[in-house]
DNA sequence: TCTTTGCGATACATTGTGTCGCTGTCAAGA
DNA sequence: TCTTGACAGCGACACAATGTATCGCAAAGA
């Protein structure tokens, strides 16, 4: 008996500062703290060793708890995941929503709005969207580079838009790999529509979107 | 020495047909044959239970192999769905090669070519691509729908852009919340870029997209 | 001081993972 | 015809990860 308290003590020194002392504030406030921690550790571990090599052991150690106390929080890396996820999203949908909330002109919160998702978009190159189903390559090898054979995807598309460039069908302002990557991630909409119609407006869109733009490009020079 | 024999012997009777009776054809065309049975048997437990609840054993089980001998083809379930995402997207890279091939107008083939890619990410609903970074939520959960906060971010773009169009800033001829999902979509191209100024760039052309056409849709209206 | 509450840890049974070594089949050459 | 090298396949073993059941202990309130 003696022993075992002395290992248990002995295991509470040997704590991290990571984890609360216990009861260090209300209980609410600490498991929302270990909850966090454990959000940001297995985040850490999925962009280290890819999604498929978390483990709930070692994500347990990494946050300084025991394994099964993890599981009085998660039931599965899988869910650990989807949380994190949905925090991602809810952070940046906040940001988003006080950008589109400050008083300036209506066409400008939209430009800006959109702006502000381009670059959280950017920062985020691990765990990174690729164009169309990449999201397998992009989580599965996680510092890998993209696939050869979406390369070979994207340098067609490019092709074709190069030639069209050079006869004048599309414009010139933008790079044609920049506008073939382009292309791939707005017509990677389609997976989530329902009828046909709305992916021939969806292609409609795009290919407009490949136009020279009109003389006036009020709203776009923001 | 009999005893294991027979054994053998009757484990080969039990075999299903799914695997080819052992040297039926060349030691290459027989590897091929198992290794694309492995592919689609993962895929399809993959897409049944989720990409994280997908183990070497029930793959094995399912093609009908020992597990020991899904280890002489692939080294873990990441090889394996690596390998399934490289044959999928070589898949699509050749049937939109020869649509790029036919001979057609030059416009004419960028425009089916884009068109034949929209379809195929329309097909697939299943492993979709979701807006900016939901390949996550969507692989996890398989069969779940968009995740909350998602549906939310899309809101919020779809609502400044319902303004807009009111106002009459972009285009009214598409539906709001299908420009937003353009929208998003688009931008999550951000995420491969390099330079700040090709974001620049790739919001521009993505606001453009949202103008109103010009007179002239001569290569849209295809 | 003593009870209540509920967090955290140890322990255990089950399932999955890699790997090793053996068996059996085929094709080629003695 | 018989031997031999190459190679696919499997069983089995040692170890890691998973869930779960049970216990001990710290903090808060009476």
């Amino acid at each position: 008996m003696s022993l075992s308290r002395l290992i248990v003590a002995s295991s509470y020194r040997a704590y991290p500062s990571r984890v609360p002392k216990l009861w260090r504030d209300t209980i609410a406030a600490h498991r929302r703290e270990v909850r966090d921690a454990v959000l940001d550790a297995t985040a850490r571990l999925a962009g280290q060793h890819g999604v498929l090599n978390v483990t709930m052991s070692q994500i347990a150690e990494d946050v300084g708890i025991g394994r099964a106390t993890l599981y009085k929080y998660f039931a599965s890396v899988e869910e650990i995941l989807q949380t994190w996820h949905e925090r991602q999203i809810s952070d940046h949908l906040q940001l988003l929503t006080e950008i589109a909330e400050r008083d300036a002109p209506q066409e400008a919160r939209l430009v800006e709005v959109l702006g502000a998702y381009a670059q959280i978009q950017r920062q985020r190159t691990d765990h990174a969207a690729h164009p169309h189903g990449s999201e397998l390559a992009a989580l599965l090898h996680h510092d890998a580079q993209v696939a050869p054979a979406e390369r070979r995807l994207r340098d067609l598309v490019g092709a074709l838009l190069a030639d069209a460039a050079a006869a004048g069908a599309v414009r010139d302002d933008v790079p044609p790999d920049e506008l073939a990557s382009f292309c791939l991630h707005a017509l990677g909409a389609a997976a989530s529509t329902t009828s046909d119609a709305a992916v021939q407006r969806l292609v409609r869109l795009t290919l407009e979107g490949l136009q020279r733009p009109r003389q006036d490009p009020a709203t776009a020079g923001t």
